[in-house]
DNA sequence: GATGAATGAGTGTTCATTCAT
DNA sequence: TATGAATGAACACTCATTCAT
């Protein structure tokens, strides 16, 4: 009694956050619906009433974590600089593929800051309920728009083929995530750098207009 | 009475074939774990207890239902053709892109016959349960395992620069099961030939060995 | 198809009395409730709805073995010979004891003729159902009432003290019974001899009147 | 609405306590197997869910109930005066009697301290489960070790009978667990002085050595 | 005589959620 | 702010039993 459960307090907006944390590391872990409000609370070490008052439903509690993840992957592509190709400009093959590693470095770094994340947006809420499903995508729906925008830009600069934004966009997200899905799997850590590496080249080389290359 | 409930009787193996397609179908609408036993009962209009002379489990449902599909799809795989390329043959570009894309269509006819298939493989069952996943994975590797297998063959024959097939094999698949999820999402059709095309023509003009296309 | 599962036929008496031995053994190892329908027609090796053609219940199956076991007591007890003691015959005390084991060795024979029966008997039924406890007293009460007269017969012919039947009858099956228990419990095999011999010496000389025994 | 349903709260204690009694009772009236959740939980006027909250498992009820009553019982016997017979001290047999009736009387006023427990006890919860039995036979470990010991004392001090404990011990609760049953059975109230007289006097004159009585 | 196929009525159990303090 | 206690509504699963052949 003494050594156990002691109540705790925080001011709200901190057990929130706190709340979140030990939800997307359940979520993670079980999935969306293995995951009970029991497991989350014991680790956030509060009682189960406790969470309703800063959650209104389980459900809540996922839509909450979207957002976050959401607003942060936005954030980040906000501070990305912005691309700007002069006019004219005919970059080599090579200096494309180089580009496009970095630019992917940085986004893999963000959306897939940390496993938990990572897993809760690639596995463990799919497939579970329409209203969920709905919600992950909007998070896949952030990174599908830069993208598509990014590959616009490039088709307006010249220096990609003309091709459907849409498809290749998702293509292209369908394929990192498969990646990144398989070190997860296989419980190999995220080399970031190496995966935007091999990628840049597999798309770029897709992606260029047919001119020989450097 | 005469609407409601009367008992019909099927040879076991029909009933058994039966309640898989509708387990397929209740799983597919609302995922493994948002569908209920009954739910699966009440489209193959039979009682919850009949259900349990065939399958000792929810879980041996998805597992039937997964092994279904796996022999389905390893069977169609074993059905197509050899490629068979002649040693110092040098196919065209859009030889190559033709090649991949009919062998491409072929795959997908058969592993997304159908919508609710497709959506139990990619969405309905993961993240179910251990066990279930390492069954779905399984029928993810048998597909890998093919498409690497092609990969080593088209390098072997040097129609296709030296690459990982394994990371590669495992991009492309995740690219075509996410433009295959984003039709399932939005209700539209898969148009098998459209999508095999576009593909193939991401694809192949990635691994081409980068000499001048035609 | 060809090794397993043939057809049989028999005399509608003698699946009777199969049935009722597979129901025996059944009951024995897992208890009246926990035994199966479906358990009892595998060791009979016959489907589950012929069964229903034979008995009408699962309790019938328990009251028709009740009842074989009941008729078996009442005609072991009818074979025994009736004691005559001429009037004013004195046996010594080794005389009653030894009369006593004897008498108490061929009950026992009977009455846990095998294990099965004892475990049916004295455990697997109890304590599930009021009217199936019913059907069990009857046995106890078909012994209890032989016990009973003997007891009688005794006291006219003055070689057991004044006491009361239906107690002391009641307190010796009882510690019969338990000792038999242990043996089961314990799976022992039942030494009946041994059994008779200290519970007869432990009952008679609680009961003879109160004078220098030899 | 007044008289349906409105939530009693309780401290945890008092509403495990309570359970349990509700439980005993449901087990006592229908057995183990016959007595549903349901029941104990409407006898307690609670909610089947709460019952969870106290214990993981129907199981687990009736191992909690099986070790209140083996504390309850072990502390009993814990507070018997020991016995201290002098040596040398030769007790008539009246007196040995006498003393039986008294100790009996104790140990059965605790052991079927009301017919519930006996009936739970004796009746209802055998032949339920392996792991209940066991429970329930360290009911009865429990009280034959004291017996068993009682009767060692006995024998060394010399006022009863070369013989064999372990039988003689199960043979005597033997006795008196079928005496007790029978008034169960017959809706007779526990007449424990009663009993205990009878017994004792049967039990002593059959273990005192051969000696003439007073 | 025998059975495969089908099932209703129930069971124990779980979990997100709410109430009273 | 925090929570212990309570619960409704659902779920997977079982089993004795019946129907049609």
């Amino acid at each position: 009694m003494s050594v156990l459960k002691r109540r705790t307090y925080k001011p709200a907006a901190e057990r929130r956050e706190q709340i979140l944390d030990c939800a997307l590391a359940a979520f993670a872990e079980h999935g969306y619906h293995g995951a009970s409000i029991a497991d989350v609370c014991a680790r956030a070490r509060i009682g189960r009433a406790t969470l309703y008052q800063y959650f209104t439903d389980k459900r809540d509690l996922l839509v909450a974590l979207a957002d976050r993840i959401t607003s942060r992957v936005l954030s980040a592509f906000d501070r990305r600089q912005p691309v700007d190709i002069p006019p004219g400009f005919r970059p080599t093959a090579a200096q494309v593929v180089a580009f496009f590693e970095a630019r992917l470095a940085q986004v893999l770094a963000v959306v897939f800051e940390d496993a938990a994340t990572a897993r809760l947006v690639l596995r463990a809420g799919r497939g579970a309920d329409g209203v969920v499903d709905e919600i992950l995508r909007r998070i896949d729906d952030a990174v599908l728009g830069v993208m598509e925008e990014e590959l616009r830009a490039g088709k307006r600069a010249g220096i990609i083929r003309e091709l459907d934004e849409r498809f290749v966009a998702r293509f292209f997200l369908g394929g990192v995530e498969k990646i990144v899905l398989s070190c997860l799997d296989e419980d190999r850590p995220l080399d970031v750098q190496s995966i935007a590496r091999q990628t840049a080249l597999l798309e770029a080389l897709g992606i260029l207009p047919q001119e020989a290359p450097s």
